[in-house]
DNA sequence: CCTGCAAATGTTATAATGTTGCAAACTTTG
DNA sequence: CAAAGTTTGCAACATTATAACATTTGCAGG
């Protein structure tokens, strides 16, 4: 089996998830918002993946965990870690993704690499720049912007076709 | 009724549809490529359309034509158009628009409008630019952009809620 | 405490979107 | 024409997402 479920740069990822979940918990804190249960469970689920997960990923992970939720449960708490800007939804992925920009309610780029998975979040002022001016010259007024990039990300460059 | 289902700007769609299907029949017969019946009436719909259409919406105007088809009928001529760059897929719709510029198999940048719908294709190339540089400042090989932008067209700003 | 409201979750069913696999029809080419 | 390749028909199924309504939980005010 190739390598291909190694996060995009080694790094302690157990440290990272719980810094995640602690700025998590901050952020909702200051918010007046719930992080109950379920919900910080999905969040942890998604970030102790180093690649986007899917709904009903996440309800498989829950179910083997004897936690058997339907559908519902998942969106609904997708859409709350969405709201307060903690994950990010990849919509040509159908899949979701931790915020690692969390409570700043942006949008941030996405590098998607083909080869093993991996998504590596950007914040690229620039680009947003761009987008804005692009639309500023046909008077149309961004509220939220898309921007996914499907490649390779440089440990999968070279390697064969993609398996 | 608001006046949500008219496009972009004013102009002679007819011609416009009839212009892009002139444009799509030379490309295929450049390269060989053959717009059958099925995958010229999806293209037309398509663009007869002023708005992104679903797949299945495209099957149920393919049904009260009579022509009795299945999703796949559907999906197999939009991957042919997906494919010869005559059409593209807006990811955060789920949905179809002609393309503007075929037979160049780019990608642009799309200008969504939350309250009446019409999408406004931009051939932003400092948009490319700007996320090519992003790419390239973490060694990443873009093959395929994505970008999309949700907000309000000119004719849309100042309107009440979005209905 | 307890009661009543709002928010959150459970539950069932269903809608919307997209794919697989195989057979039949058509097209091209030798 | 016959073989090979491409396209379409068709049935079933897989995946992703939502609707509608019941139940439980957390919490503020009496």
């Amino acid at each position: 089996m190739p390598e291909r479920a190694l996060p995009y740069r080694p790094h302690n990822h157990e440290a990272c998830v719980s810094q995640a979940l602690a700025d998590a918990r901050a952020i909702c804190r200051q918010q007046n918002a719930r992080l109950t249960p379920i919900r910080e469970r999905v969040l942890e689920l998604i970030w102790q993946s180093h690649k986007p997960l899917g709904a009903y990923d996440i309800l498989a992970m829950l179910g083997t965990e004897g936690h058997n939720a339907a559908p519902p449960t998942v969106y609904r708490a997708l859409d709350f870690l969405l709201q307060y800007g903690l994950v990010h939804r990849i919509a040509s992925l159908n899949a979701f993704t931790g915020c690692t920009h969390a409570g700043e309610h942006h949008r941030g780029t996405f590098l998607i690499c083909r080869e093993c998975g991996n998504v590596l979040e950007l914040d690229a002022p620039d680009v947003t720049r761009a987008v804005e001016a692009a639309a500023a010259d046909v008077a149309f007024r961004p509220e939220e912007i898309t921007m996914e990039v499907a490649g390779r990300c440089p440990r999968c460059q070279g390697e064969p076709g993609h398996a």
